[in-house]
DNA sequence: GGCTTTACTTAGAAGTCCTTCG
DNA sequence: CGAAGGACTTCTAAGTAAAGCC
């Protein structure tokens, strides 16, 4: 029934903890207890002097009509509280939960002043930022006890820590991007929304006093511990393991090897799709290009969505007409493809990318009599590609191609761009653009940091220092120079050396700044975090460190490298993705 | 030692992909 | 089939802690 997967075999009788098993049988575990989520905590009414007005009255709001009216108030700084969209979802939710002389009354949002329970909240929250350091102690302390107490669970012989063991407090619906429902309410969850999973052998958690759950079930065919439906797009949120233990790092684990497998066979199907480009079938030929735009601009695979439900964002096989441009000339290549649109979380995905003339006259036939806001590839959608990717090797599917093409190119870039000569923070500079290749890659972006001119300068400010002193070490070192030229004795040598070993210190520290500032500069729209905990073998980093003696420190912070625990364990200098 | 900046952590939304059901 | 449901991964922004600076 269990195979071994691997063995840990660490000195002094130490392991990891999770060395042991996996189920054939589809099983995660044998063995599952823990103490169910943590609530959010209940409302508390507003002081009676923090007051609402309605038309420049003074209204005193019912419990529930208040606690909602706060959801609006604290975030009445952010930029969502003037979107139309926002306002009306708000005030729609809103009037549901106002009792009828509220909802008689309260008929107008612009009406609504929100500005005491702001302020209210805003001082809140200095007063919590001016608390003695005792008084954070004791918070500090009684958070790390409910950690302690809610924030584990065992698993089959394991203590493991759980990802997120607070329920999600009720507040309004953010979505990214032009969402359709922002603005929304999203419900508090209770006892009787939670399905709490469990071994029928454990001891099962309690809810609380006068409470119930809606169901307690043991399925061990699934990883989470508790469920919930939520209220805006009736989906299941789930609470399940920290990144840490066992049962991810295994799953995490066989990604990469499934994106391994694909390495080796990648040529036969590139070689395969080119050809299909020539197909007679339309289905064919829309399935080889979008494989190839998967394969070779790292495109998410784009499953339908319904409208009207969620922003409107795309992937590959559900990019529109609307999205793509054709050049046949463009800035002196052929055969240009412009790729305008929103991928996930509405990030902007824009693209020229110089194409194989088949693909271009495909396209162009794709195309053909078909509206802006039709489908580009309207034999195609995701199930169909993954059904033949599946045909073409076990386990393979359009996300695959990006964790294996992110990966490969970290390896390469990291071989082409570590040089043995570097000083150790230049090779960490070296890791980091071979991070941004990949970054870059699968159009990880982010909005630069509000602060990021001013610290740019503020770095330039610490090196024009360094640089004066560097050329002050370098005087100095001259005239020590000149003296023992003329003293020619002991004493005056060893100042030469004292002053060579200083110049060589300051010339060191000035480089690393530079690294720094060039590191940060080219970091500005970039952000490396996703790829690093996502799409990179970590393998690749680990051997990388051992290869160069980098401490995996300078890499990966804790958090990460409880994550990667397999991959530190397992991987040598030598490890090839 | 207090203030500012940076690094890390958490939250929770938004994807992918598989299974089930009509 | 196609739609819906379910489980799990990936993603960015916001919040918090720690580090750096004067």
């Amino acid at each position: 029934m269990c195979v071994c997967i691997y063995s840990i075999g660490l000195s002094m009788g130490g392991c990891l903890g999770w060395e042991e098993e996996r189920y054939t049988d589809g099983s995660k575990w044998k063995f599952l207890e823990h103490k169910g989520p943590v609530f959010a905590p209940p409302y508390e009414p507003l002081p009676s002097n923090v007051k609402f007005y309605y038309d420049g009255k003074h209204m005193k709001l019912s419990p529930e009509a208040e606690e909602v009216a706060t959801f609006f108030a604290k975030m009445l700084d952010h930029e969502y509280t003037t979107k139309d969209i926002f306002r009306k979802n708000f005030f729609k939710d809103w009037r549901k939960e106002m009792n009828a002389e509220e909802k008689a009354k309260l008929t107008d949002l612009k009406k609504c002043n929100f500005t005491e329970m702001s302020e209210y909240f805003k001082a809140q929250s200095e007063a919590r930022k001016a608390m003695t350091k005792d008084e954070k102690l004791k918070i500090k302390e009684e958070n790390e006890r409910l950690l302690q107490e809610y924030g584990f669970c065992i698993m089959d012989n394991h203590r493991e820590r759980i990802a997120n063991f607070r329920i999600e407090p009720p507040g309004l619906f953010r979505g990214r991007g032009d969402h359709p429902k922002m603005g929304m309410l999203k419900r508090r969850i209770r006892p009787k929304d939670i399905i709490i999973n469990c071994s029928k052998d454990s001891k099962h958690p309690e809810p609380p006093p006068g409470t119930k759950w809606k169901e307690v079930r043991h399925d061990n065919k699934v990883t989470w511990l508790v469920s919930w439906t939520e209220n805006i797009q009736g989906s299941i949120k789930y609470i399940m393991l920290n990144p840490s233990s066992r049962i991810k790092g295994e799953k995490d684990w066989q990604k990469y090897e499934t994106a391994r497998r694909l390495k080796k066979c990648v040529d036969r199907i590139r070689t395969q799709y080119h050809e299909d480009w020539k197909s007679k079938e339309m289905r064919i030929r829309q399935r080889a290009v979008a494989l190839y735009f998967i394969d070779k601009l790292a495109l998410r695979a784009g499953n339908e969505k319904e409208e009207g439900e969620t922003a409107d964002t795309v992937g590959c096989c559900s990019l529109r007409v609307e999205h793509i441009k054709l050049y046949p000339e463009n800035d002196g290549q052929e055969y240009v493809v412009e790729f305008d649109f929103l991928g996930k979380d509405s990030i902007r995905y824009y693209n020229k990318v110089p194409v194989e003339k088949r693909v271009f006259k495909n396209l162009q036939l794709f195309m053909e009599n078909k509206e802006p806001d039709d489908d580009l590839f309207d034999r195609l959608n995701t199930s169909v590609l993954n059904k033949h990717l599946q045909e073409l090797m076990d386990g393979l599917t359009a996300k695959v191609f990006r964790t294996y093409n992110a990966s490969i190119t970290l390896q390469q870039q990291l071989k082409q761009l570590t040089m043995p000569e570097f000083f150790s923070f230049k090779k960490i500079l070296s890791y980091n653009r071979a991070n941004r290749a990949v970054a870059i890659l699968c159009n990880h972006q982010r909005a630069p940091p509000k602060t990021f001119e001013k610290s740019m300068q503020n770095l330039q400010t610490k090196i024009d220092a360094k640089r004066d002193q560097l050329s002050d070490a370098k005087r100095e070192l001259k005239s020590a120079k000149a003296d023992a030229k003329v003293r020619r004795d002991e004493k005056s040598k060893k100042a030469v050396e004292t002053k060579k070993k200083a110049v060589q210190r300051i010339e060191e520290q000035l480089m690393k700044l530079e690294v720094q500032a060039t590191d940060r500069e080219e970091n500005k729209q970039i952000a490396l975090g996703t790829s690093k905990l996502n799409y990179l073998d970590p393998r690749i980093s680990v051997a990388w460190c051992k290869k160069w003696g980098i401490p995996v420190e300078k890499i990966y912070n804790k958090t990460q490298r409880e994550k990667f625990a397999w991959a530190i364990d397992m991987a040598d200098e030598d490890f090839e993705f």
